[in-house]
DNA sequence: CCCCACTA
DNA sequence: TAGTGGGGG
């Protein structure tokens, strides 16, 4: 889920730009966040995900792979960051999602048996569930295309905002907001290529642009530090205490934190629920989470074969429209990925 | 989600 | 050339 900043953030601390603007940047994308999103929005209308002929999903492989190439094309530098082994602290979120997954199961299947299509679909959306062998596989492909694949000790999210602090990409990318309070200077949200979002219910479509948040703007515009902000965050609920403090809304919980200099000490007159994290526990983690230096950013050629033998030898695709993809993928690649140098490193090498 | 053929 | 509707695996 991640923690819910939507109605904090003012107007003035987003921008929301046309793709152009991000060429040449590098973003760190949170892959575990993008995948959730293609198994959820790539189905038939009665919610059926795409299949090979195995029975094996491939949703998340079509999302993948056309969407990187669309990334490339437009000059946007991606850098996959992958979830590793989850926080202790995060073992009831978990527990919940698996609970919601469950109820979204077998109201799916009503829906199927009283032949309600639209409904169908929607619940199906929410089942959804990422195998380590559908992980594997997407690094795997990511990999065949020459994008950088990071490995993360811990939270995906974490490990891209820490990459994005040090200067080693431009932007963490991801729909949640988690990467602020792990100190990211900067978020992109909806970076996709069709700026048309279907509206949940009805038959309506809104363009949707990528948007970007700057963490020093949102602080200087919200008038407090990234501390307060984390509190903040604690008090709207996050991966780590879920739910938050019950009563505690965007303005409240700014209001309180501001209130006092220190935000540390209204974190000790949250009431510590049994069998809950401590909230201080909760905010050092995300003051400094577990992150590795261990990662090259470097993008190579795509291998065609590689490509090829998943997608179409393994799972199905049509061998004319992979080709298609991967001479598109090339192209971009010479054109705005080979040899270029980004700006950290041109800096290093004056 | 994205592709593609079709439309005016 | 922009908008749509159906299909992808």
């Amino acid at each position: 889920m991640g923690v819910n900043l939507r109605d904090l953030i003012p107007s003035e601390a987003k921008r929301e730009v046309e793709l152009k603007a991000l060429k040449g940047r590098e973003v760190a994308l949170d892959a575990y966040n993008i995948l959730y999103q293609f198994l959820a929005a790539i189905r038939q209308p009665n919610g059926t995900p795409l299949m090979d002929s195995h029975g094996r999903v491939t949703s998340h492989l079509s999302g993948l792979f056309y969407r990187t190439i669309n990334l490339v094309e437009e000059g946007i530098k991606p850098v996959f960051v992958f979830d590793g082994k989850p926080p202790e602290m995060k073992r009831k979120e978990i527990e919940e999602r698996i609970k919601r997954r469950e109820e979204a199961a077998s109201k799916y299947r009503q829906a199927v048996e009283l032949g309600r299509l639209d409904e169908a679909r929607k619940y199906a959306q929410a089942t959804g569930r990422l195998t380590n062998e559908m992980v594997d596989e997407s690094k795997k492909l990511l990999e065949a295309m020459g994008m950088p694949v990071v490995q993360a000790p811990a939270d995906g999210e974490a490990q891209a905002a820490c990459m994005a602090a040090w200067g080693s990409v431009w932007a963490a990318g991801s729909q949640d907001y988690d990467s602020l309070l792990f100190g990211a200077p900067r978020l992109v949200r909806n970076l996709a290529i069709t700026g048309r979002r279907k509206l949940p219910g009805r038959d309506e479509y809104i363009e949707i642009k990528p948007e970007i948040i700057e963490l020093v703007s949102l602080l200087k515009s919200l008038k407090i530090t990234r501390d307060h902000l984390i509190v903040i965050g604690i008090f709207l609920g996050t991966d780590f205490n879920p739910g938050g403090v019950k009563g505690y809304g965007p303005k409240t919980a700014l209001k309180i934190v501001k209130s006092v200099d220190d935000p540390l000490k209204i974190l000790n007159t949250v009431p510590k629920v049994k069998e809950e994290n401590d909230p201080k526990e909760i905010f050092k983690y995300f003051k400094k989470p577990p992150c590795t230096k261990d990662y090259k950013i470097l993008w190579r050629e795509p291998n065609i074969e590689k490509v090829k033998s998943i997608l179409v030898d393994k799972h199905d695709f049509n061998a004319e429209r992979v080709e298609k993809g991967i001479s598109r993928l090339k192209k971009a690649y010479r054109e705005n990925l080979k040899g270029r140098i980004s700006r950290l490193d041109a800096w290093f090498k004056r």
